[in-house]
DNA sequence: AAAATCTACAACCGCACCAGT
DNA sequence: TACTGGTGCGGTTGTAGATTT
């Protein structure tokens, strides 16, 4: 039987205290991160490791940038999920001071919500067959389909209104695509995008490791490549 | 003004992965 | 090769504050 990562009696759980935080930041100015099994105890915190990884990384770390979500930051979101899916390290690992718990949140709060008032859902990123077809008076999916820009119109562009999220749910678990086809065939075509990946800071590589780096990357792409013929939100980015 | 409901986000939990033995 | 411990990741929950009824 394997032990858990923690003791669970005397470990203090829930909102940190102004105390913690301090002991927390003062230990890793003075030690660096690592070894976070036995880092509370050494910082004289009454923390679970995994939570003091946790409240460094999501929320302490000097680099880290608060606030709202940029329009840019948004549509890069939106773009990287429809390439990678629920991968919110990587998606985070893009976008410079923001968290995979941010992005993750964030994702889930507004942009989720947003996609499925526009028809399009959020898992798939297809459109999906509830929302009226194009029409000269309630247009906002084709205009979305069709937009040579970013997302940033999107908000404009709701012009029935859902009351709640729990609807917004609702209409989720009940769309279905209509567009599969579609975008498996012909208007798959027609996406032109960059798949250039960078890896951010790429560290200098030999040998083998860099044989197995260099291996990832083709897998990845050829995931993302996968991805791409199931995704017309990416056709937004256009 | 109070109760009910919703939203945003911090934090927890369990699992998977990886390196060391 | 199997096992173990440490770490990272993604899903989920809890809750304070905001908004609506």
């Amino acid at each position: 039987m394997r032990k858990p990562c923690c003791e669970k009696e005397g470990t203090n759980k829930g909102a940190w205290s102004k105390q913690e935080d301090q002991k927390l930041i003062d230990y890793i100015k003075a030690h660096g991160e690592g070894c976070w099994r036995s880092l509370p105890k050494a910082a004289g915190l009454h923390r679970c490791g995994k939570s003091c990884r946790l409240r460094w990384i999501n929320y302490l770390r000097p680099d880290i940038k608060r606030g709202n979500f940029e329009q840019d930051e948004e549509d890069l979101i939106i773009k990287l999920h429809a390439l990678l899916g629920n991968r919110w390290s990587l998606i985070a690992g893009r976008l410079p001071g923001r968290t995979d718990n941010e992005v993750k949140n964030y994702w889930n709060s507004h942009i989720r919500k947003k996609l499925i008032k526009m028809g399009i859902d959020p898992n798939n990123h297809r459109l999906n067959q509830i929302i009226p077809r194009p029409n000269p008076q309630n247009d906002c999916v084709s205009a979305a389909a069709t937009s040579s820009g970013s997302m940033s119109n999107i908000s404009a562009c709701t012009k029935a209104p859902i009351k709640s999220s729990r609807e917004i749910d609702q209409r989720a678990s009940q769309a279905t695509s209509v567009l599969e086809d579609e975008t498996s065939g012909s208007s798959s075509r027609d996406l032109n995008l960059d798949l250039t990946i960078a890896f951010p800071n790429p560290p200098l590589l030999v040998g083998e490791e860099m044989q197995k780096n260099i291996k990832g990357s083709f897998t990845m792409a050829r995931e993302i490549e996968t991805n791409l013929q199931h995704s017309p939100t990416l056709a937004l980015f256009r």
